[in-house]
DNA sequence: GCTCAAATTTTTGTTAACAATATGATCTAC
DNA sequence: GTAGATCATATTGTTAACAAAAATTTGAGC
């Protein structure tokens, strides 16, 4: 029998089927709708149905998946008005993140962004959507890390997942949503340590992902499609 | 017998007891430390304990209680780099907040954030700390929803729920934290629609309250305390 | 009298069976 | 053939008993 290499019960089983998850969604294997059933779940992460409970009401809690009740939890379908919240939050927390990365930024850690944007370009030219997107939204965690605030971090990745389910409803399947050149402008100001402008770029950044968004023309919403069928 | 009024098994018991205890954290019935033992919260709210489980985990989750394995639950302790993040966190956040919300608030959220200023300062002059504290917390609650964000008021009201164990961990007990002429001097500048001026008086009330704080001499800690004398 | 160790008690964690609800299929009536 | 109702199935929610771990108490030895 092989190593178990990466199984749930491994460790700990809670963080892991709960960042799974959050991964899942990320990279848009998990589309807004889908139904997360507890027996599927358990199966796939070979635990427990505590232990999945527990994980699906964190994600609940974190607005990732939404908690029907009777019904089972579903992955978030945002609606146009929480779209344009959370990118308010976003304009709101992460350009003063991006000041505050490139006054504390390690060489370590450009080199870290470095690394990352090259891989993020590989993936875009090659058309790696998907590879694309996720890298994409780990560059704005990097960028919260290196700016070594704990509690920043977590609200972005909160609000970096959500942004992917608003990708997923509202994004404009062609046309790919970060630019990573506008990236390399930020890991710029980051090594001549101007926050400033780093926080004005990020600014930038983050109003050209919303406006590329179509937030009047919703694509088909899953879970409005069920309940249409069943009232109409 | 009378109306059982507000327990917890009437409506949902699972928001409930979050809120319950979230508003005992916000006006420092619960200090930081605290043991919320599962049987005493059974008991306190009448209801079972997979309920208590679930609502432990979402305050874990929002870390306003951290759970220790085979231990049980404890209000948290939010160190002082902590409490740092937490404060560079309103900082960057609540500033623009209040700037969206000049922009925004219509007559009747202002004359709600007045109704709650009277009230302020009546505590303040009453000398009744705690409950100076929970409104002038409700102030920046308030303050989310005049900006009509609910995702920018949850993230506030877990950072000022967290701000509460910052002053109770490194507050200067003899000083008020919140002064209401600040609230008073950002209300003003709504009024006139000034987002620029309140962002502003925002930015300064948040660092005065930080600096208020005296994050190089935490008080005693339940927790380190418990832990010193098991491996003194 | 104090310290350390063992046993008891309490508290937390997990499992499994059961109840309630929603979903989907079958069947009847029109 | 379709609409509605009834029944069967599957899924979620709850409860209670059980297992494991930590905290407390008790007692022995120094």
């Amino acid at each position: 029998m092989p190593v178990k290499s990466k199984t749930a019960n491994d460790d700990d089983g809670e963080q892991f089927v709960v960042d799974s998850i959050y991964e899942a969604v990320i990279d848009q294997r998990l589309a807004p709708g889908t139904k997360l059933s507890e027996s599927a779940l358990c199966e796939a992460f070979g635990v427990g149905r505590m232990r999945i409970r527990r994980s699906l009401l964190v994600l609940a809690s974190r607005e990732v998946i939404e908690l029907q009740p009777n019904r089972g939890a579903f992955v978030a379908c945002p609606t146009a008005k929480q779209a344009r919240e959370i990118f308010e939050a976003r304009l709101s927390l992460e350009p003063p993140l991006a000041n505050l990365a490139a006054q504390r930024a390690t060489a370590a850690d450009i080199k870290n962004l470095e690394k990352h944007l090259i891989k993020e370009s590989a993936a875009h030219n090659a058309g790696n959507r998907r590879e694309a997107i996720r890298l994409s939204g780990q560059f704005h965690n990097s960028l919260a890390m290196a700016a070594d605030n704990q509690v920043m971090l977590k609200m972005v990745k909160d609000l970096v997942t959500r942004s992917s389910l608003i990708i997923g409803m509202f994004g404009d399947s062609g046309i790919t949503n970060c630019r990573d050149d506008e990236h390399a402008g930020i890991i710029q100001a980051m090594r001549s340590a101007d926050g400033k402008l780093a926080e004005k770029l990020m600014a930038a950044h983050l109003i050209h992902i919303k406006d590329h968004l179509k937030l009047d023309r919703p694509k088909a919403d899953v879970k409005d499609l069920v309940s249409l069928f069943k009232l109409a």
